[in-house]
DNA sequence: GGCCAAATTGAATATAAATTCAACTAATGG
DNA sequence: CCATTAGTTGAATTTATATTCAATTTGGCC
């Protein structure tokens, strides 16, 4: 029938994902997302829209990726609340490659960008913030429920704080922290939400 | 002699600093800052030199907006180390327009945004951030030596704890949280660093 | 084998970006 | 009151940028 597509789009997304959260949405013009990606000028606008709604793709790509390490850590059944907390933070700050955690997190570097972004597309950054938050606060209320939190201390607010704590440490991860400093800073803020 | 200036220098260098805060070097083009400042063309180039050079004295003015705040707060000596660190915090979070609240911090937004920034440019955006460092820093040591500190944390851990709060407070500031919600979690971070 | 649907290509277009510059303007001192 | 010095102006230039499009290619199906 039709002819065949040639180009990855994991490859493509990924390639395209890593130019957007390396340099940021302004200074990744389409000539750079086209050296990165190995695709044509013409096959990035017919396969994947304008730069705006590639953009959105490349963010859902990074969600995705988010989710995986989410699904391995803080939503392993087999982990107890603080474990499964713990191993999200060794995950994310530690067990990731250098290229990666020097560029700190696509959506915290967004959001301090972001202020041209439209509706759709601060949408899309937020996705993933919630679903971080979301699954953070699963576990704090089993950490509250099995009597691990401090006292005085409500599950929603203990998220917050982690959540800080580790936005904290993307913008640190930027300025060249290494991965056991990171890992040092955010795991001191664990101790301090703890029983 | 010759023809005097019409324009108000630090006027000009605050309006483009809030458009550099406000959107990043990338997104503020050369005419945004001539709508935002209402000078010349010619005149900026004249007298500020290209958007890179502007840029870093626009980043010069922020840091003198953050000496007038570290100089009130954390250098106030009429302060104890952790009421100083307390009214920085009060200062920065709370006492602060919506506006600039809304805006996060020029240097974290920047160091977000970075990558292609040059050597002085990345100079000149840490310089502040190693004055805000240097002085949280000063007040811990000084607390470790009154016994305030935590046993078992040095003044220099605890500094970096304090700053990766704050820096995580930038962020959450851009994503819309209010002064009190900052300043409550900044706070947290604080008491878990006293003895 | 020839035809069709969809993918690929890169030149062409349009718009916006940064920067330069020559003409013009304003105040001051001789 | 003119010459001098420096500031102001906006049009002109150059370079990027995003986007479109008509021509071309490709592989399967009748």
């Amino acid at each position: 029938m039709a002819r065949p597509v040639e180009f990855d789009e994991q490859k493509v997304l990924t390639n395209a994902m890593e130019q957007f959260w390396r340099e940021g949405y302004e200074a990744s013009s389409v000539q750079k997302l086209l050296d990165c990606t190995g695709i044509n000028r013409g096959t990035l606008y017919n396969s994947f829209g304008d730069k705006d709604t590639f953009f959105k793709s490349c963010v859902d790509q990074y969600n995705k990726l988010m989710d995986q390490q989410i699904t391995a850590t803080l939503k392993n059944s087999n982990l107890n609340p603080w474990d499964a907390i713990g191993a999200y933070v060794e995950e994310t700050l530690v067990n990731v490659s250098n290229k990666h955690r020097s560029m700190g997190c696509l959506l915290v570097n967004s959001v301090c960008e972001s202020i041209n972004y439209d509706k759709e597309m601060k949408k899309v950054v937020r996705a993933s913030l919630g679903s971080i938050r979301k699954a953070v606060l699963g576990r704090m209320k089993e950490a509250q429920k099995k009597g691990g939190l401090r006292k005085g201390l409500s599950a929603e607010f203990a998220t917050e704080l982690l959540i800080n704590s580790l936005q904290g440490a993307r913008v640190n991860a930027r300025d060249g922290k290494t991965g056991n400093q990171l890992k040092d800073l955010v795991k001191f803020t664990i101790e301090s939400l703890k029983k």
